[in-house]
DNA sequence: CAAAAACCATACGGAAGAGTATGGATTGCC
DNA sequence: GGCAATCCATACTCTTCCGTATGGTTTTTG
């Protein structure tokens, strides 16, 4: 439940806020970000943050930059190496289905595009993974339109489900339900 | 800009504030959910609101209740009458995709998902939303396991879209374009 | 080992917003 | 017209949270 039980008695860094901060938004939300609740959770109090950050959006925006290059280089970095094209989509689908825990984060920040803080940072990033699935699906044989409107619905679909699953509980859809509803995905919205 | 340019010079009564308080949502947000801010866009002060209301909690439950209500007889009674199976996910689609102004709210409400009295609310429209989205498949030649997924994928792409376009301004789709999108909805999603 | 730098606690000030108390104004009704 | 009921304004209190001021404590370093 508490993330620093054990008393880590070491003096805390601008990297230590900026990762409580993430966990916190994950969990959350962005609107839960407050310093002194953050404080709490890390054992000290507010003379400490102000001396690392200089405001609240400091930090907000310290910490969703770190966010956003760990997602540039881990998230898309490993399916890049994935070389066989035919191979590429089933391969991206079955992994970000199974490696949910870093797109908290994401749904977050989704339900926070009113603070204008976020928007350009989840501007960059949803426009990068569009264009990855959209040269992905070129490269399956779809022409140019077809591929762009397949990659619009493949990332709807997933932002979509992030919002129906984390966020509201629907139904809470077991495991094996959920490899055939990812097989069913994939059969669906990639070409054979 | 201004909602009560006109000084509407009567005075208010409990559903002028869970409609504002609805106009509100749709604009900025549950969080900008303020009884001072609504006063000063009614041309009020609080004293009038805590006459209607006990709490600001009650308005949004109000506001909350009055919304699900007008949806439900609103958005699936129309739908629901159009009788030939094979007709009616095409015009679901068409219909929806050019009707999203009443799903400003809609997209407001996913974005709030934190606040415990939103939840509820959600779970349940979006379950007779899956309910009718399945059963519409079925209708349409699917065997049941595949209806469901088909309508979970169906209604992830819904909810995504709305946050992708209205939240997130993502390069503006225009108009011929977005027509082009939803028949390619049509065409991948739906059995021929 | 002392001085400087880095880190943190305590105690403020101030803004914003929820809720209360109370009296005044307006409207419907007899 | 006058009496209730309804509706609203004003003036508070209380809480939360951002940010500042200031001094203390721990590390680092020359």
């Amino acid at each position: 439940m508490n993330v620093s039980s054990k008393p880590e008695r070491t003096r805390l860094s601008a990297e230590d806020w900026e990762l409580a901060a993430l966990h916190l938004i994950a969990e959350q939300g962005v609107g839960a970000l407050a310093v002194e609740a953050l404080a709490r959770q890390l054992g000290v109090t507010k003379g400490s943050f102000y001396w690392h950050f200089r405001t609240r959006e400091a930090l907000l925006n310290a910490a969703l930059e770190r966010w956003e290059q760990y997602g540039e280089r881990e998230v898309l970095g490993q399916i890049e190496q994935i070389t066989d094209p035919r191979k590429r989509l089933p391969e991206l689908f079955r992994r970000v289905a199974h490696e949910l825990q870093p797109h908290r984060v994401y749904a977050a920040l989704l339900k926070a595009l009113d603070h204008p803080q976020v928007v350009p940072v989840m501007a960059r990033v949803s426009q990068r993974r569009m264009e990855f699935l959209t040269t992905a699906y070129r490269e399956a044989g779809l022409p140019a339109q077809e591929a762009l409107n397949r990659a619009r619905l493949t990332y709807a679909a997933y932002v979509g489900f992030l919002q129906l699953n984390f966020t509201l509980g629907l139904p809470r859809i077991n495991h094996e339900e959920f490899d055939a509803y990812v097989e069913h995905m994939i059969a669906t919205l990639i070409p054979a």
